[in-house]
DNA sequence: GCTTTTTAGTAAGTATGCTTACTATTAATG
DNA sequence: CATTAATAGTAAGCATACTTACTAAAAAGC
């Protein structure tokens, strides 16, 4: 099997690809805003207020990395963290109304970008593409 | 288009689980080379001496990414620098007899594993897969 | 009710993976 | 041939993305 046609490093090249076109679209429209940042602001939009944990959970990323993208969207002003009456541990995360003026802005700009990380495929290929991801991460 | 199916996120999941595997094989052999590393050893294997700047463009990274991950693997003593007498800026990087023996260690397990990466999918589907990775990245 | 286990979050450490800026050297251009 | 442009590598900085270890608090088990 050539280097080439191993999922693994294909994966690799996926990743970077989808990440290169979100940071120059984010820049396109003057934000260094990045995919995970995102990701994270989308999900507390969705759910409201939420505790860090359940946003690791919602978009599958380790909770010590989510604690800091939560960091450095408190220090932009984009949500905020305040304590749990009900649980001591947790610290409930919300937007703030910077931040939801922002995803407000981010959002289209995302749902763009989507056809633009697949533009070498046709509409059937890409409907086929993201159903076979979906697979194979499920 | 829900967040689940954006290309973007699906990608990053499927990175994230790619890597993982690749993850658990090394250390299930008692390695913790990374698969950076050892895409970077495969393609200097191929291609024998190297500069960095052709290692960077063969396996598509940036040439600041791949001096830190020679750095790391000349550390482990797996590859070693040499002067380029035909170009004073450039360093011809080579495996060491060392890193020729873990690669070899390596790649049976990382081609196996490549299966596993995309273990929900059947073989037409993970054909497919692949046929489509490419041609997003082509 | 008390002990044990689990959970939430942080901290520290390592490895990507990129950016811009810089130096040294080589190639290209007039 | 002299100037300009491009290239190779490094350095510093930032943001993931994971690990293990830790503290505090809640849940589970007996």
């Amino acid at each position: 099997m050539s280097y080439y046609e191993m999922p693994g490093h294909l994966i690799r090249r996926l990743s970077q690809q989808s990440n290169q076109v979100f940071q120059d679209e984010m820049k396109r429209i003057g934000s260094d805003v990045t995919s995970v940042q995102f990701a994270a602001m989308q999900a507390i939009d969705l759910h409201g207020e939420m505790e860090q944990s359940q946003i690791a959970q919602s978009i599958h990323y380790d909770k010590a990395t989510i604690g800091g993208v939560i960091d450095r969207l408190e220090k932009r002003g984009w949500v905020e963290r305040k304590a749990n009456p009900k649980d001591k541990r947790a610290k409930l995360v919300s937007l703030t109304k910077e931040g939801c003026k922002a995803l407000g802005e981010f959002t289209p700009v995302v749902k763009a970008l989507q056809d633009q990380v697949v533009a070498n495929l046709s509409a059937e290929e890409r409907t086929l593409f993201i159903k076979l991801a979906q697979k194979i991460v499920s």
